[in-house]
DNA sequence: GCGGCGGGCTTTTTT
DNA sequence: AGCCCGCCGC
């Protein structure tokens, strides 16, 4: 291949393609082809320059991003992307860490903690320096320090700029925390950044290694990195300087997660030779669509203006509707996807509802199940912080490294193994007495004769998990991933336990999902494997897993949609309140960060795009009424329609019939309001990527002394029925097992 | 030590 | 309206 792959751009893209010496910025409007632009630098790089791959490094946002990436760039270079350094800047720097970690005192074992694991250690911090957390809420604490790593202050450089009193508990608390993390041989996510960071100051020939490595780097969605990103992609090409940023200050919407749209604007100033690049055309959105995005963000003052321009038709005018409340907002979201599905021009997967909070995502769902048309969540309960899934992940991060006193009080006492409140409390305070981690006191408390001050049913209770724990890590050098994920369930009794849960199917569902996870990982070498299956669990995000194409209706927030696009889009939610979002009504930074959401909603539209908003809405409890959104406000009105944009197929269909012909993946009862599954039952088809089966056949109903069976339970007698919500506890008294509570809906009993 | 129940509190967006 | 926490009884 040779520079012919240069025709499939225009001449902008084509010159940021081009631009390979020393630092370059390309900024890039939504729809401009960003993605083109770095997939075929990086082919122009290896095919044309003849740069090796093993010397370019590429960030992206997503791991999907990267993915995705990775096989355009197959068909542009075949074999180039096992070389290429490629994902998100975590995933990158987990890497670095586990090879290089040691240098600055981090052992290649370590875990990465997530909010929740950070949550508890806080609250354990709190306890143990006597920080009342109603006074001084630890969420508060936790996104302070967040804040402050991410603009590479240390517990002392904090100190220093503190002047409140919560700062000072703050630092308090940093201090400690800090001190917690290394005693569990864990860092957080910030400090995968922040440890990169320094490791590369206090190691300048490890630095050398990777600056003379990466001969060629590039950062995607640069308006969204913060402080400590920037530093990095400074430290890395500070040897070659050949660093190319792509970004678009008005879709920068992380500042809550310190993200820093001002790196844009600095770059400039401290790489004064570097290029700069426009991509002002617009490949993805209708005239109109794109002229409703210009008419919202031109309201901003913090940007750097950029005129964007189609040569697409101005296609069909937005439409704005108003509903009673959120119930017919949704209503109305589910109707118009069937109808335009049904006239055969769009599939439901080329539909996209988009809204402000994860809150509304409920409302919707219920309508899109009520009528039976497809949709997958993208989060909503995130699969890995589901609790079974997040209890076995915990097994294997203990085993993999004990000193996570985190993961070991999660499982202590799961299944229930007589291990208490009090007796986990008194081994505490005896470790710490020692000076010694939880695990290592388990360990003394077990082999030597010096005992904690405990009940020898207790003593035997820790003696009994060490033992477990300790066989597991053993099992864990000789077998296989999987082997050992069949071991953790057999032996700790999870399995069983889970078993008795009123909900055990859909958790082992998802246990088995988790399998199919650490499939992937078998190949690897014993050690390797485990440590490469939790990063990827600690590192993946919800949209990862999303698959655009297949499936139905996607239901996703605004932040999540960001770099993804749709041929239809519904944004719910146009109010004040909503978005803007009444966090953001008094600042007027934050306002503007509101409005660049709001843009980059609209520009996800390829062609049909949908403004909706609710008259009356409950929110928190109450029903409020809120005004339309001031972002409708910027919209000309030659550019909208009131009403729903003209059928093209006989909408009169809004029945069980029709509905069934649309409906490829649920099959379920017709929708009657009182037949409704229960709250929990509310599982999506497809949850981000992961099904989540929700075709249960409905069970006819028992009642007392009826004979019945069970697919794991086996043949029992109904004791009692209960209506419970939407749904019926049945209690059955069965052969093997004796008496279960189980609810209707999800037990699979029969009759016999 | 365990499990059930009631009360108070909270709700932005997430690698 | 849901979730977590703490209290209570077994």
């Amino acid at each position: 291949m040779n520079t012919e792959l240069l025709n499939a751009l225009n001449p902008d893209q084509r010159k940021a393609v081009e631009s390979i010496d020393g630092p370059v910025l390309i900024v890039a409007g939504p729809g401009s082809g960003k993605t083109r632009v770095i997939t075929y630098r990086i082919a122009y790089l290896i095919n044309v320059v003849g740069i090796r791959p093993y010397h370019i490094l590429a960030v992206t946002f997503t791991n999907k991003a990267a993915r995705e990436m990775k096989e355009r760039l197959e068909k542009l270079a075949p074999g180039s992307i096992k070389d290429i350094t490629m994902g998100t800047f975590h995933s990158i720097c987990a890497g670095i860490l586990r090879r290089e970690g040691e240098a600055i005192g981090i052992n290649r074992d370590f875990v990465i903690f997530d909010a929740d694991d950070q949550e508890k250690l806080l609250k354990r911090a709190a306890e143990e320096i006597g920080v009342d957390p109603k006074k001084f809420p630890l969420k508060k604490i936790a996104s302070a320090i967040s804040h402050a790593k991410s603009q590479l202050q240390t517990p002392e450089r904090f100190r220093d700029k503190s002047h409140s009193y919560f700062d000072e508990i703050v630092v308090r608390m940093y201090e400690h925390y800090e001190k917690m993390l290394r005693a569990n041989n864990a860092v957080d996510f910030d400090d995968l950044l922040l440890k990169t960071v320094f490791l590369f100051q206090r190691q300048p020939s490890v630095l050398k290694r990777y600056q003379e490595r990466y001969v060629h780097i590039m950062v995607d969605e640069f308006q969204d990195t913060n402080l400590v990103q920037y530093e990095l992609v400074k430290q890395l090409s500070g040897h070659h300087r050949n660093i190319a940023v792509v970004g678009d200050p008005d879709q920068s919407i992380y500042s809550w997660r310190a993200a820093d749209l001002r790196n844009v604007f600095n770059f400039e100033r401290d790489f004064p030779d570097r290029s700069v690049h426009y991509l002002e055309q617009n490949y993805r959105s209708t005239d109109t669509i794109l002229q409703v995005a210009s008419g919202i963000i031109a309201d901003n003052r913090e940007r750097k203006e950029i005129k964007l321009w189609t040569q697409n038709e101005p296609g069909d005018k937005v439409c704005l509707i108003e509903a009673y409340n959120e119930q017919e907002e949704a209503q109305i979201v589910v109707r118009e996807a069937e109808r335009m599905s049904a006239s055969g021009k769009y599939r439901l997967a080329d539909m996209a509802v988009l809204y402000r909070t994860n809150a509304q995502s409920r409302v919707l769902e219920e309508s899109f199940i009520h009528y039976g048309v497809p949709y997958k969540l993208v989060a909503g309960t995130r699969f890995y912080e589901r609790r079974e899934v997040k209890d076995l992940v915990a097994y294997f991060r203990l085993i993999h490294n004990p000193a996570d006193s985190v993961s070991l009080m999660r499982i202590i006492n799961v299944p229930t193994r007589g291990i208490g409140d009090k007796s986990i409390v008194d081994m505490q305070a005896w470790a710490r007495q020692r000076d010694l981690t939880l695990w290592q006191a388990l360990e003394a408390a077990s082999s030597s004769d010096d005992k904690p001050p405990l009940t020898s049913r207790a003593l035997a209770a820790f003696d009994h998990f060490y033992r477990l724990i300790q066989t597991l890590i053993e099992d864990s050098r000789q077998l296989s991933l999987l082997q050992l994920f069949g071991e953790i369930l057999e032996r700790s009794g999870y399995q069983l336990y889970l078993k008795t849960q009123p909900d055990a199917e859909e958790r082992l569902e998802n246990i088995a999902e988790l399998r199919t996870v650490a499939e992937q990982f078998n190949n690897l070498p014993s050690g390797d494997a485990l440590s490469f299956f939790l990063e990827s669990v600690s590192l993946v995000s919800d949209v990862d897993n999303l698959k655009e194409n297949e499936g139905g209706v996607t239901l996703i927030t605004l932040h999540q949609a960001k770099g993804l696009e749709f041929p239809v889009v519904f944004i719910v939610g146009m109010e004040e309140s909503v978005l803007p979002h009444f966090r953001s009504l008094e600042d007027p930074s934050q306002m503007e960060e509101e409005r660049r959401l709001c843009y980059v909603g609209v520009t996800r539209a390829r062609q049909r795009l949908y403004l909706l908003r609710a008259f009356r809405r409950s929110m928190m409890g109450s029903s409020k009424v809120n005004e339309p959104s001031r972002f409708l406000g910027a919209i000309r009105s030659d550019l909208t329609t009131g009403s729903l944009p003209k059928a093209d197929a006989p909408k009169t269909q809004t029945g069980v019939k029709k509905i069934y012909e649309y409906s490829t993946r649920q099959a379920q009862t017709p929708p009657r309001m009182e037949t409704r599954r229960p709250a929990t039952s509310m599982a999506p088809v497809v949850s981000a990527g992961r099904p989540v089966k929700s075709d249960r056949p409905v069970a006819p109903l028992f009642k007392t002394g009826d004979q019945v069976s069970h697919p794991i339970f086996g043949d029992g007698v109904v004791i009692s029925t209960m209506p419970v919500k939407n749904d019926h506890e049945i209690v059955v008294s069965f052969k093997t097992v004796g008496l279960k509570k189980l609810l209707l809906s999800f037990a699979k009993l029969t009759k016999g």
